[in-house]
RNA sequence: GGAGAGGUGCCGGAGCGGUUGAACGGGCGCGACUGGAAAUCGCGUAACGGGGGUCAACCUCGUUCGAGGGUUCGAAUCCCUCCCUCUCCGCCA
């Protein structure tokens, strides 16, 4: 959610700011400027006459204290409460339309998101390894150990049985994720992941991407696609004084994606699948701390990448396809000999106060104009790992000529295997 | 799932339908007293929204007693729905 005060106050910043997402925001944000003073103007006549009636209401009740006959006031005062009525129904519809409408809009691009319509190349680390022998995929080197077939009867296409050593490394790379993290400051969060509407509202999932989710018909609870709608819930409606933040918390659970609209697209093995367990930062930050903090993330996750050997580049992603939430997106993009190409693994964004609004998240300026006054945080989120698409990485980064894969050290203190058996026929 | 109890400010805890934003106690902050402290006394102690303002301080109006509706001139107080907590029974990893 955008500062409605701020559009107020520089509707040509924001307009232009918006505008670099998409041109046709600019006129959006002109329908809301009229909408909101048609709603101001109607809450401020709704007021100074509900302030009449208390008055009024007021004298009725001394009056009656001191035994006078009030009827006559009393029934002036009936017709002043009808009014009120109505004007405070004229206000609130108008306040509905007006959030309804806000809460479309997108968050504001930071200065230093890339313009597009490509993603900014920021840096590629690692060499991607000659081969010198046909690359194998994931599925060939995984061969039974990743079964398909058998996820798709039992519950239809993109779903996947995992089994033997690549549980063993699906768990180390987990714990390796969490340990990794702790030693950053992050709090291990294992949270619900059947979440109600407010939470994916709050996150700026909801109303903008409703047909990526899972929802429970007869509960009213979705699917969480990534526990950062769960983590930023975690201080919902709260004010954090500020010798609090940073809050830091690493979420583990699994996540669930309706893919929606990817029908043909990465249809082999389990790069693009309905469930994937997944290990993610989520931060809690003054506002003026954010950008930093998001290199910091950033940081993190390179740092996983580099432990795990996996060859990769950063981009700084274009406006045009960042979420909603999100002011400034990078993408840590893995190698994957078998595509010949560099795919996404990991992200981290810096959705500034536009969460935090939403979901009421204060903190209390500590110094300066406003001093006292709540404020919102920023919240940031990151991928630590992302457990299937880092098996892949590992898988086809590591593979050798007669179809084994070796795998990294760092994971061997967590219960990975060193190294996984060529996959039988 | 069945039966019951309950949700009030930072905390505890009152609250005949009408000066209750909310008694009383505790906590916390400031001040007085003190060499200093304790004790004591005094003052203060919310969020959100509208309007005003030298757009800072501040002033003013409104909303908020789990949430949303309703009854009423007037609701923390009455009614309905939902959410949450606790106790007992049932079921269960």
């Amino acid at each position: 959610m955008l500062d409605l005060k701020q559009i107020r106050r520089e509707p040509e910043i924001v307009k232009a700011a918006l505008s670099r997402r998409d041109p046709a925001l600019a006129e959006e944000v002109d329908g809301i400027l009229a909408l909101d003073s048609e709603w101001r103007a109607a809450t401020t006549s709704a007021e100074s006459l509900r302030a009449a009636q208390k008055e009024a209401s007021e004298r009725v009740a001394a009056g009656k204290r001191a035994g006078a006959d009030v009827g006559e006031e009393l029934a002036r005062l009936k017709e002043t409460s009808a009014r009120v009525k109505t004007l405070a129904e004229q206000a609130a519809r108008a306040e509905q339309q007006l959030q309804d409408r806000l809460a479309r809009l997108p968050n504001l691009p930071d200065p230093t998101a890339a313009d597009g319509p490509e993603d900014e190349l920021v840096r590629t680390v690692g060499e991607p390894r000659e081969l010198g022998f046909p690359a194998r995929d994931h599925l060939e080197l995984a061969g039974p150990r990743i079964d398909m077939d058998a996820g798709a009867k039992l519950s239809g296409t993109r779903f996947a049985y995992l089994k033997g050593e690549l549980v063993r490394l699906e768990l180390a790379l987990v714990s390796y994720a969490i340990d990794t993290l702790s030693t950053h400051g992050f709090t291990p969060v294992i949270p619900p992941v059947l979440v109600r509407e407010r939470a994916l509202y709050g996150t700026g999932f909801l109303p903008d991407t409703e047909q990526q989710i899972y929802r429970l018909a007869d509960d009213d609870l979705y699917l969480i696609g990534t526990s950062e709608v769960a983590l930023a819930s975690l201080h919902d409606g709260e004010v954090i004084e500020p010798q609090r933040l940073p809050l830091r918390y690493a979420g583990y659970s699994p996540c669930f994606r309706r893919e929606a609209g990817a029908a043909g697209k990465d249809t082999r093995g389990i790069f693009r699948v309905h469930q994937f367990e997944k290990v993610e930062m989520l931060s809690f930050v003054a506002p003026t701390d954010s950008a930093a903090e998001h290199e910091r993330i950033l940081g993190i996750e390179e740092q996983i990448l580099t432990e795990l050997a996996i060859p990769y580049r950063v981009v700084n992603i274009a406006v045009s396809d960042l979420g909603s939430s999100a002011a400034k997106k990078y993408d840590c993009e893995a190698w994957l000999p078998s595509q010949e190409r560099y795919r996404e693994l990991t992200s981290c964004s810096n959705t500034t106060d536009y969460q935090a609004r939403r979901l009421s998240i204060r903190t209390r300026r500590d110094d300066g104009p406003g001093r006292g006054q709540t404020e919102p945080v920023h919240t940031l989120n990151g991928t630590a790992v992302a457990v299937g698409r880092t098996m892949i990485a590992l898988l086809e980064n590591g593979q050798q000529e007669d179809g084994s894969v070796t795998l990294p050290e760092c994971l061997a203190p967590f219960g990975a295997p060193r190294r996984l058996a060529p996959a039988g026929r």
